[in-house]
DNA sequence: CTTGAGATGTTT
DNA sequence: AACATCTCAAGA
């Protein structure tokens, strides 16, 4: 058993995980404004994480933003084509985040919906990359303090502790073995089969 | 409903 | 060669 989730960091990285299900994401990028619920996300808790980007302190031009202060959005690019936005969550220095996994469309649906081509509401944003393309997030956004325009956090009614479910991550290998991955047991907007 | 392949560019 | 993914087509 490997000790990363006993950390102290490891445990903010988590709580934030957790506590991030029912807030808002708002964006006004491109004028407009839209705002989703979160209801999935996952913990890439620091250095000690094979699966975190910042793995055994590696830094680069790509996650130097992880390296920043709280609060922070992580936007990397994958696979050649999409966009996947996390949050920074420990102290300057010390490199860990919560990636957005899923989210439902609460406001400018609409917006939304052209965004993301027109497919079901339900697939709008369920999967990281789905909800970047529909807030309009991109790589201009890396390294944006998520508490004001063109993108931000309001405060929802969390998701009560009974409705949180937990998981092996999603897409993973290194790392495999740990349930960092957080959603509300049965929402329809979460990225995949909920084991 | 499920599975599998292809798209596509960066990072290791 | 892998990658914190998505979409579409085909099959059960």
């Amino acid at each position: 058993m490997s000790a990363f989730p006993a950390g102290f960091y490891a445990r903010k990285t988590v709580a934030v995980a957790r506590e991030l299900l029912g807030h808002f994401l708002v964006s006004t990028v491109g004028g407009r404004r839209c705002a989703v619920r979160i209801v999935e996300t996952e913990a890439y808790v620091g250095p000690e994480d094979p699966a975190c980007h910042a793995y055994d302190w590696h830094r680069s031009a790509r996650n130097e933003v992880m390296y920043g202060a709280p609060g922070l959005l992580y936007v990397y690019f994958t696979y050649g084509m999409h966009w996947c936005a996390n949050i920074v969550t420990e102290r300057d220095g010390f490199p860990a985040a919560v990636l957005l996994r899923g989210a439902e469309p609460v406001e400018g649906v609409e917006l939304m919906r052209r965004r993301r081509r027109g497919v079901p509401d339900e697939e709008i944003a369920s999967g990281p990359a789905k909800l970047a393309q529909a807030l309009g997030i991109t790589g201009a956004l890396n390294g944006h303090l998520v508490t004001r325009p063109p993108l931000w956090v309001e405060p929802g009614e969390p998701v009560r502790p009974q409705r949180r479910a937990s998981s092996l991550r999603v897409g993973v290998r290194r790392g495999a073995e740990h349930r960092l991955r957080f959603f509300e047991r049965g929402n329809r907007h979460v990225s995949r089969p909920q084991a």
